[in-house]
DNA sequence: TGACTAATGTTAACGATGTTCACATATAAT
DNA sequence: ATTATATGTGAACATCGTTAACATTAGTCA
């Protein structure tokens, strides 16, 4: 039988924390994640979170972190796939940030609560600059980005529609009792829509 | 001086506590806005608020409802003043809106937070479908609908990027440190740049 | 190896929060 | 006037984030 006893120091912890946070807010919202529910899913002591992040907000600064880090791989992912199929690039990393959005409507929650995180965080704004340098890159080939610093009007565009309907999509009343897949052609004919305003000089 | 009983009756208390609501989110965040700090702002007992609303998910609900409802006030008399003064209706329509969110960011938040309202409420759907007819409204005159029951592709962009600048601005990490004025510069751009999106056939 | 130090985890407690229940008081209806 | 209903109160409960004192292990260096 398994008389397994656990070890007194855990090894993993912070990163055991983070994936606790990933499972309680996946299946039951991000409402729902709390220190002590994270603790016990580890089979951990409540207080025992305080030896790796100050605070619970300072936790979900590094969960948030790392999902925009996890948007940011299925983004290039999309990107790299794209370009290999010879598809428009930006269009399919729009259709990646939606989808994750869709699939994981906790965690693209969680990464942008401003007021729950700690906004100012390096890592977590490193992880937003990437973002938002795979979204730019993504439609690199679409419009001529002369700025790469700064976003231009297009970039913004690009960049709120994609995040305005995905918003919509997890927090809004649009097209709320329809299925994954129909909320994709939605995005999909909106993504189209989105072109002329792309390519015009 | 002011003897100032009061009676054990409040009278507007439902009411009232929506105003409570709306001055802690506004002055101290959405986060600070606890059932109890309500109720000692207004003079009375904690429990009392059970009164008029089953939970505090409930006052939030109404709380959205009212905000939404504020937000389509004034996009309203916005889309009216650019009709009177020959304007592009869309176009001043969704500065309105991401105004409202750059002047209100708790309120704007407390509208979309799907996990802390009940987001099938009749009143909150009500209000999301008056603010979503205003927005569709507002570029009758740019876009031509044929379809007034759901949205056309052109009009989810349209809302679309809205709300995904006005999120971007509040939560996110766009303009973060510009002022108001830079932003709704940085809105106007974007708004500019869509416009051939929403012309095209 | 063995002893000291730092890191990591535990237990027990604290104040604050949402919520409930028995009770108090005012208003409305008969 | 009496009664029923609506509205507000006070005390209590479980749960939450957080802290402090203590326990256990890992790491460092004689």
């Amino acid at each position: 039988m398994s008389k397994q006893k656990r070890p007194y120091h855990h090894g993993h912890l912070a990163e055991s924390l983070l994936d606790a946070v990933d499972e309680i807010a996946n299946q039951f919202g991000l409402e729902a994640v709390t220190l002590r529910a994270c603790a016990k899913r580890i089979g951990v002591s409540p207080a025992s979170a305080f030896r790796h992040y100050t605070d619970k907000r300072d936790l979900m600064t590094a969960f948030a972190t790392r999902a925009i880090n996890q948007l940011a791989d299925a983004m290039e992912a999309a990107k790299t796939q794209a370009l290999a199929n010879d598809k428009n690039a930006f269009f399919e990393v729009g259709m990646a940030y939606i989808t994750f959005a869709l699939d994981a409507p906790a965690l693209f929650r969680a990464m942008w609560r401003e007021e729950t995180i700690y906004a100012q965080d390096e890592r977590y704004l490193a992880a937003a600059n990437r973002l938002a340098a795979y979204l730019k890159g993504g439609f690199a080939k679409t419009i001529d980005d002369e700025d790469p610093g700064s976003f231009s009007p297009q970039e913004l565009l690009a960049w709120s529609s994609v995040h305005g309907l995905a918003s919509l999509f997890v927090d809004g009343p649009v097209a709320a009792g329809q299925s994954r897949d129909e909320k994709r052609r939605r995005a999909r004919e909106m993504l189209t829509a989105l072109m002329p305003a792309l390519m015009a000089k």
